[in-house]
RNA sequence: GAACUAAGUUGGAUGGUCGCGCACUAUCAUGCCGAAAGGUAUUAGUGUGAGGAAAGUCCGUGCUUCAUAGGGCAGGAUAACUGAUAACGUCAGCCGAGGGUGACCUUAGGGAAAGUGCAACAGAAAAUUACCGCCUUUUUAGGUAAGGAUGAAAACGUGAGGUAAGAGCUCACGAUAUUCUAUGGUAACAUAGAGUAGGUGUAAACCCUAUCCGAAGCAACACCGUAUAAGAGAAUUUUUAUUUGCCCGAUAAAGCCUUGCUAUUCUCUUGGGUGGCACGCAAUUUUGCGGAGCCUUGUGGUGACACAGGGCAAAGAUAGAUGACCAUCUUCAACAGAACACGGCUUACAGACUUAGUUCGUCU
RNA sequence: GGUGACGUAGCCAAGUGGUAAGGCCCCGGUCUGCAACACCGUUAUCCAUCGGUUCAAAUCCGAUCGUCACCU
């Protein structure tokens, strides 16, 4: 499943505003209600609702090639989670790296988003895929 | 063996499971649009996919737009000589100066006798010199630059002659600058001989001389589309929350509040797509032509580089594609991510390797 | 991606080659029974960093680092 990326800067401004939010050792996780996901879901060929996704990776983290390995590390484990769980659709969700993300493995990176996404509510529990 | 000098190469590899960008192919695989041709998205397959600095943006080009009869001023850049190059502030060779025992390294290196300015403090004086001193003469006046003190810098150095006292005033030796001649070199220049000079420093102060420079930059620019438009923020009013769609906290329910949708008003912004852009053009499906492209071979040159032959041309994203996990390799590898392209420079950089050479020590 | 400006004490800042003005803060002293105010004194030697020109550099030149602004 694709993720379609925020790209104004008025909805990452509502997200961290209005939204729910959850804090953990190496990422902040910010999600809202998308208002736009009916018209989304009719421009998909797919029909389906679909989660568009933010990242965060500000320049204190690192150079160019520091933020783009925490990009695709925080990309992999929103996959991981994605596959393993039922993740409700119809959201604005949006990450932000913390100092230190840049160190971390991986499958670490990813139990934070399940914990974090679980708080949330994104995750019903007791709903595993595999 | 130790300590160095110069030049260059490399910049993790292999396997497995998931995953990403682009190109091509596929079809009776699937969805949507379309009358159809077909288009688009997914799917499957094949190919391909980030550096030596991609970085800094310090120079030079192509390319695009604007300006431009021609010329000049202003402004900027460069600065020994000869060459290389599309061009350069780059590179090569060579000369001078400086450093090192040496291999070798560093060097913005024209002009101060065209003119203007500046040289703090100290010192008599910082440029047509004169306080003390020395000497002549009479008190006035004058000669002088040996010695003193200051300073970053004080009017070539040492010795002799000379003189009233002195002084390149003269001589010998030495240093510097410059002119001529000879030899070598394309030249800068070097060596030798002869002559001349003593006019401090600063031009990365203004300036002079010679050469060069139109300006802006792919967020350029072109096309499509678009102003009764699109997006965002704030406020207000009314209605509905039921059957397609969306939303729904509390309550027994209604009412009420909150949130969203709809409508109106005010404020702010000008958005979006395609090309440029990944070798190009023409025929057309493998040929031709062109190009500062890459690899390789040969020839010429001390070298930068040039010429000729062969082969290859395969990143092109647009919130931005190369990753994650596991195993093995003695090592969880440094600096670090293309954004129109190229030639340099500068800066960052773990480890490994190669070639040539120097000095010292030991042995033969 | 491109273009430009700036960096001086803890803070705000002046500084046209010759040993860095001033204000606030801090510290010490005077005044006061004790404070505040006032007065006096005190803090730069690494002017963001490195190199060069010069007798001499915060200043001139080059490179590097950092901060800010503009083009959208």
């Amino acid at each position: 499943m694709k993720h379609i990326a925020i790209t104004e800067n008025h909805l990452y401004s509502k997200a961290y505003t209005k939204g729910k939010k959850h804090v953990s050792k190496s990422l902040v996780a910010y999600a809202l209600k998308d208002y736009h996901a009916k018209r989304l879901m009719l421009a998909n060929p797919r029909h389906e609702y679909i989660n568009r996704v933010g990242l965060t990776v500000s320049k204190k983290l690192g150079g160019a090639v520091v933020r783009n390995r925490i990009k695709r590390v925080l990309r992999e484990a929103l996959r991981q989670v994605e596959k393993e769980y039922q993740v409700e659709k119809g959201y604005l969700l949006v990450l932000v790296a913390r100092a230190g993300c840049e160190k971390r493995k991986s499958t670490e990176v990813k139990k934070e988003l399940e914990k974090s996404l679980i708080q949330i509510g994104l995750i019903k529990t007791g709903q595993a895929n595999t």
